[in-house]
DNA sequence: CACAACTCAGTTGTGCACAACTAAATGGCT
DNA sequence: AGCCATTTAGTTGTGCACAACTGAGTTGTG
């Protein structure tokens, strides 16, 4: 009874503390990665999500502003702005679709495909930086899913069920 | 051969795959598990980093942001602002220690102290939301524990190597 | 005492996430 | 053709994360 906030202790203390727990400890190992990433990325003149969208960009090709928000969960509040500091860096041309003409096609530039070759070494030093092997990735990568699916669904009915 | 850059697909584009997936899915946990935190914590005015300085508030009692920080993994640029938010609501108050000037002790005014009634059921709701059982989330927990120590130590060791 | 090194909170600037909104274009419908 | 719901980007505003810096306060050392 020494902090006056801390005082009785009931059972529900415990939820309030494991709660804390998961979910920081998720966020503190994203912003590890975000660390971690920001330290590779720097030589390419990348940040984290800059880096993704290249990622899809190199898969993909080219693709209009809505393909690719669904690829990353992104909106277009989030990816505007970001692929503006892109097509400045000189890696992506913006260009509204001919056939569409609410759509805006994202490419990569000469500069933005070169780039690729100096990317391909950073999965392996982001892999080695886990510390894990590949099974054990893949077996995380699993369970986040389907934590991602869960949280997903449940905010979605805690909205409806909001609706007061 | 159809899209131009994804041609060429080596084994070095496996590596690019695997690790976008790692840390993809843990972004996009954490996203969830925010978009879980922004509905339920709407009935209490608290965005979600403003809950965990409140849960350690509750827990702590009062104490300077230094300690804060320390407990949250945040620096002051990011506190200093949730801090004066938290104040402004009425929540906390900071004052210049005076042992220490240098220090702001950061304490909850009885606003905030009566909050912690209304917050108590917030866990509970998340646990539920997460689909899984506390055996599962202390697993889980655990991993990522390990996983952020990995990144942190990988971190430093690149910044270090970086030194050229 | 004087002075250098350090500590701590705060500020500034950049970038991301998201909600709410605007505006233009599209397509279906009558 | 005219109308309207929908789709798509973009803008604005709020809040967080972090790097770099400032400035006040503190501590150790000669």
């Amino acid at each position: 009874m020494s902090t006056p906030a801390a005082a009785a202790a009931g059972p529900e203390d415990n939820w309030l503390r494991l709660d804390s727990q998961i979910c920081f400890s998720l966020q503190a190992a994203s912003r590890a990665f975000n660390g971690v990433y920001r330290v590779i990325l720097k030589d390419l003149g990348l940040t984290y999500p800059q880096y993704l969208v290249m990622l899809v960009l190199w898969e993909e090709g080219e693709l209009p502003v809505k393909k690719l928000g669904e690829h990353l969960r992104l909106d277009s509040g989030t990816l505007s702005p970001l692929l503006k500091r892109l097509e400045s860096a000189g890696l992506v041309r913006r260009e509204r679709s001919a056939r569409d003409e609410r759509s805006v096609e994202v490419r990569l530039t000469e500069e933005g495909t070169a780039l690729r070759e100096r990317a391909v070494r950073v999965p392996r030093r982001i892999v080695a930086a886990t510390g894990l092997d590949l099974a054990e990735i893949g077996e995380l990568r699993e369970r986040l899913d389907q934590l991602t699916t869960a949280l997903d669904t449940a905010a979605r009915q805690e909205e409806l069920g909001d609706a007061r």
